[in-house]
This record gives C-alpha cells, sequence and structure tokens, in this order.
DNA sequence: CGAAGGGTTGATATTTGTCAATCAAAGTGG
DNA sequence: CCACTTTGATTGACAAATATCAACCCTTCG
C-alpha cells in the first residue's frame, strides 16, 4: 500500500462525486457509502470551511473533539519531538479523514500546505452517527486498515532503504495518490518544502535537495515551477525504488 | 503510544481473564466487549490451536482467510524486501489480534518466537460477527487505531532516533507490553535474536549488539542468559530515549 | 563430534548529517 | 515601486554515525 495514499476506495469510483449537499459531501471521503437518510443526519451534525495555506487544524496533544473531512487541498501531519525537529508522518489529500483517533488527544499537528476546504464535525456526533449506521463505521475501519498499511509500508521505506531510494519512493507515491484521485494533469503539484519531505523521509534537507539535483541531473525529473513536479522517468525511478543501484 | 503494545485495553482490565471457554477466551483479546450470545456464536465459528516456536501462521502474500487471536506467545510481524532482508514490522504477544486486514492478502510474515496458542477465525465469519455485533467492530476499529499510532510512534523511532535510542526504545516498549499484561516478574522474556531487534529498529544486527555491550558495561542492563532480560535502570535509558546524549 | 545458529568484537568503508556560504523568490513596509 | 527581510534551495567541505566485512566464540542439536 501507498505510504502517500491512504484512502481505500473500495468499490466505487472516486472521481464520481456528487455536487457538495450541506457539508456532506456525498459519495465522498468517509460519506461513500451512505444512504441519503444518513447524509441528511450527518449535514446536519457539520459544516463547511475553507481556509488559507498555513492554517493549522489541529495540534498534538489538543482535546481531539472534531474530525476532519478534507475536500481541497494538501495537508501535513507531523509530531514535534523533544529536540524541536519534527517528524512528518504524513501527508493528506482531498477525500481523506482527519483526526478521528483512538486516544483523547490528537496524536500529531495537521496543518495546510495549500489553501484547503474541509467538513468539519463534532466527534461525539460522529461517534454517535458511526453507531447508528454500521456502515459508516465499517468504512472508517477500512480506512484505519489502509492508513496502517500505508504506514507500515512508509516504515519499511524510512527504516531499510537508501536515501535515493526513499525519495525515489516519496516520488512514486505522490504521483500514484493524485493519479488515483483523476487527476492526471502531467505535472503534479508539490507543495511541500525539502525540509517537509526530509521529515517525512528522516533525511535533511540538504540531502534531500541533493538528491532531487541528481535526479534532475539524470533527466528523471523536472520542476518546471510554480510548486510542481514533472516525472519523466518513472522506470528509473521504480528502479532506484527497487534498490537496483544506479549510481548517482 | 507504545510502538510494541498496540493494544488498547479500554475500560477494563486485562488481567481479569476468565478460563477460555472453547474457543473464545472471554474477555480477552478481540472478545472483550462481547456478551454470553455473541461469545458463544464466536465459539462456534472458531477453533483453538497450539504450534512450536518458528512456527508460520501466515506468510506475506497469502491470501488473508483468516484471523488469529493469540492467546499465548510472541509474533513476529515482518516482510520480505526485494534484496532478500526482512523488516520487522512489529511483535505481537497474548491478546493481540493478528491477520485481520484492509487488503485480500496478508501484508507480511507472522512468525512464532516462542511456542504459541491461539484461537484461529474464518475472515468471512469474523466480518459477519462484526456486523452482527457492533460492540465487537468497535473493538477491532479500536484495537486499529491504537495499531496505527502504535505504528507512527515506531516510525519517529526509526526516523529520528539514534541507535542508542533506538535499542533503549525497543526495551522501554517491550517492558511495557509486558506490564500492562500483568507481568512484571523482573525479568522479561526477550525471545528475538539482535537480527530480529534490527531489523525491527533499522539497524545491522552488529550495531544491535554493540549497543547491548554498551548498555551492559554501563550497568543498564543485565541478561541473565535464558532469553531472559533484567532493565536495571530505566531512569538510563529513559533519559537516552528521549536523546540526552550520554555518550557511550 | 561436527555443523549450524546466534552473539561479540575489530578494522575499515560508506553514507548521511552538520556547518556554512550563497542565491533566488516572495513577501512587507515605507 | 523599491529596499529589506524572510523563506526556501543549492552546494561544498568536513565530521560522525553506522554499515560492511571478517574473524572468532559459545551453545545447541543432530
Amino acid at each position: 500500500m501507498n505510504p502517500l495514499d491512504t484512502a481505500r476506495w473500495s468499490t466505487s469510483d472516486s472521481r464520481q462525486q456528487d455536487p457538495c449537499v450541506g457539508c456532506a459531501s456525498k459519495r465522498f471521503g468517509i460519506c461513500l457509502p451512505l444512504d441519503a437518510q444518513a447524509l441528511d443526519d450527518l449535514s446536519g451534525d457539520s459544516d463547511r470551511h475553507a481556509l488559507p495555506a498555513k492554517s493549522v487544524l489541529f495540534r498534538e496533544g489538543d482535546p481531539a473533539t472534531r474530525a476532519f473531512s478534507l475536500l481541497e487541498g494538501t495537508v501535513k501531519l507531523s509530531r514535534l519531538l523533544p529536540d524541536g525537529r519534527q517528524q512528518v508522518v504524513g501527508f493528506r489529500f482531498k477525500g481523506d479523514l482527519l483526526g478521528y483517533t483512538a486516544g483523547k488527544t490528537y496524536p500529531f499537528d495537521a496543518e495546510l500546505l495549500t489553501p484547503g476546504q474541509f467538513c468539519r464535525i463534532e466527534r461525539s456526533r460522529l461517534d454517535a452517527l458511526l453507531r447508528r449506521y454500521p456502515a459508516l463505521e465499517r468504512r472508517v475501519l477500512d480506512m484505519c486498515l489502509g492508513e496502517l498499511a500505508a504506514t507500515q509500508e512508509h516504515l519499511v521505506t524510512v527504516a531499510r532503504r537508501s536515501a535515493e531510494a526513499r525519495v525515489a519512493a516519496f516520488l512514486i507515491g505522490l504521483a500514484e495518490a493524485h493519479r488515483r484521485r483523476g487527476l492526471l494533469t502531467g505535472d503534479l503539484p508539490m507543495p511541500m518544502t525539502r525540509s517537509d519531505i526530509g521529515d517525512f523521509l528522516g533525511l535533511t534537507l540538504e540531502t534531500v535537495s541533493r538528491t532531487f539535483t541528481a535526479f534532475k541531473r539524470h533527466g528523471w525529473i523536472a520542476e518546471p515551477g510554480g510548486q510542481k513536479l514533472r516525472l519523466l522517468d518513472m522506470d528509473a525511478l521504480e528502479q532506484l525504488c527497487a534498490g537496483e543501484h544506479e549510481r548517482l
């Protein structure tokens, strides 16, 4: 499972999304398996928001009183370490559920990297809805299992792969995540900084920068500017990812 | 959350376990929140097994047709990498649920490190039970959320900490996992090899060995033999874990 | 008794991190 | 509109952590 794409879209196709009714973004995100009645309930309980880039949805340690269904934008999830550095736990994209956790407090910060839109719902109400609509609870379980598989996949990347392989895996994962959302517009948006990527992959920003430079030198990627990225040679990236060491 | 102790025991106390009825190990593992009727159902659908050390419960890629509730023993979960090495994704102890995944196939191998006992249930039947008993589904969701938090915690350890800090974190996590299970017998069992630990922490077995030696030299731990480990100075280990660099 | 598995230790190589200088782009305020 | 600051990116020289390779020991098990 792709560590950058935790969602499982089950049987339905994510692209056939209806316009958002109230806030309950029909057939989308967690609401995918709901019937009309459940959607109405959810609409009553949630509300829609828009925020600019760099907004913080919640912080590690805050009481986990709300969950968020991301409708638009990219979010960075990160934990603050005792020594002041941060570990980026993951990135989230449209359709992902944020902030529904096991504990009483959020286990990480959630920060928008781009302007974003999302539904917000009180946790207590979401819990009540889960009890009322088994299909919804099942969906949350599925998303959780998917997220778990993705995190384990990412663990393998961070624990065992070389710097080049990690960056290659990141790029492939990013492309995959966008492709599955039906956004294969050629250039993929990459709003995260070298530092974000390093904190995600367990590398320093300098190492990430050097690796990007090397990839560009080989003609495997290009950065046309405007926070865009173009993947020119997926085969090369996939080989690197698999561990075939082409020397940089 | 402790990466070696994924279970969430909710409100009840894990130690008050009844003798196992049929296979459905009342008040234990996933069955903790079930009433008598549900336990009966589960008993009819599952069966109990014992296996010697080094047995394989399932392999990565096998169709995920069964789930396992571990009653006794320690299990290593690992993924095989293309280059032949392995990444240990986690260890599981009594009370943990194994093999209930999002995908159609198991995402990792599960291998017993000690002799073990467990309940086995067909996945389709477990799914049916989940639909029938919301409390059980809720419990599985809780366990999944707990596992996710634990994996993220472990990710931080592997991505950002020094070798010493990783080993210290491992030892503390192991102690914590056993303590929560009510097994504070002083010496904790440690059936995993240096290689297993290295594959868990993203280190080589040599680095793990050297770190153990250093810890023993400082008098922080002792290995009385018989796959046992004694923690002599938790404070020192916790400091290392937090990043205060006492030089070895 | 010999082989195999696990553990320890040393010498050396390699990767990646650290520190530092510089540059470009994007805001910001007068 | 233009300094001025801030943020992100790049690159180099160097240091440090960890991996790699290799030898050896001990215990267990057939």
